[in-house]
DNA sequence: ATGGTTGAGGTTCAA
């Protein structure tokens, strides 16, 4: 039974209600990893989303960031921070492992990695330093050797082809030289990008600014990443972007990207 | 063109 898995930063939950509940209808994802849901947990809209099937862990905060899992597998061992978090109250990251029929598991996580808004801004330490807290992590999973998707908005894309401009925005923001090595470096210890690995020479994107008109001139980032363990990278079937949830109306600026694992 | 748009929540900040 193939395992359909997906990443889309909804930008407020609340305010994408309707076009979320109609995705998950007709796109039917195992799992969906959510991005900044802008909303505190006793205020998530839980019951529209556990009547079509789905299990739900949340994870948010007042006005910013915020993350959720929703899985039609039962959901264990919640993790609600990355290790080393103290003094870093920004709701960004949930872990979970959903168990499957027969036995077996997915290990997954929902991260919002920080904008960094501008390069010259404290912002921008902050995320990277977010960034290696990630890898640090990464690699503590790595030698459990499970089956693991750590989906998200990555706020980063790692390569040229994964930006419009990449001679004109080269140390811009989400494409820095130095937040692209901290991105690169949890993938050089044994992570693999799920779309990039599907499409080696596609060239596409999975946000757009609402400013300008980027979208209808394809001015956008590839930031939203499924990065997958060797064990999930051995079942990977295919990935792909669902820009159609861009074009609608009411839409978020990042479009869902999924993966499907076989077995 | 330091503009442009969206969301939350409050008369601006973050993206």
């Amino acid at each position: 039974m193939p395992l359909v898995i997906a990443t889309w930063n909804v930008n407020s939950i609340r305010a994408r209600l309707e076009l979320l509940l109609g995705w998950l209808r007709e796109t039917a994802p195992d799992i969906a990893l959510l991005q900044e849901t802008k909303v505190t947990d006793d205020n998530f809209p839980r019951m529209e989303i556990e009547d079509l099937g789905y299990n739900l862990l949340t994870h948010g905060q007042k006005t910013y960031n915020g993350v959720a899992i929703l899985s039609r597998f039962p959901l264990e061992e919640a993790r609600r921070a990355l290790p080393d978090s103290e003094g870093d109250d920004q709701a960004r990251y949930l872990e979970a492992v959903a168990s499957l029929p027969g036995g077996r598991a997915v290990r997954v996580a929902s991260v919002y990695v920080p904008n960094g808004q501008d390069v010259a801004s404290e912002k921008f330490p902050y995320k990277l330093r977010f960034l290696e807290r990630l890898r640090a992590h990464l690699q503590a999973l790595r030698v459990l050797e499970e089956t693991t998707v750590i989906g998200g908005d990555y706020n980063v894309a790692p390569y040229a082809d994964d930006v419009y401009d990449p001679v004109h925005l080269d140390g811009a923001v989400c494409y820095h030289p130095l937040e692209r090595e901290r991105l690169r470096a949890v993938l050089h210890q044994g992570y693999y990008d799920a779309y990039r690995l599907s499409q080696p020479d596609a060239h596409e994107y999975s946000w757009w600014d609402y400013r300008a008109g980027a979208f209808q001139r394809d001015q956008g980032f590839r930031i939203d990443h499924l990065l997958l363990s060797p064990q999930a990278a051995d079942r990977l079937v295919s990935a792909h972007i669902d820009k159609t949830l861009r074009a609608l109306d009411k839409a978020s600026d990042h479009a869902p990207v999924l993966c499907t694992l076989d077995g």
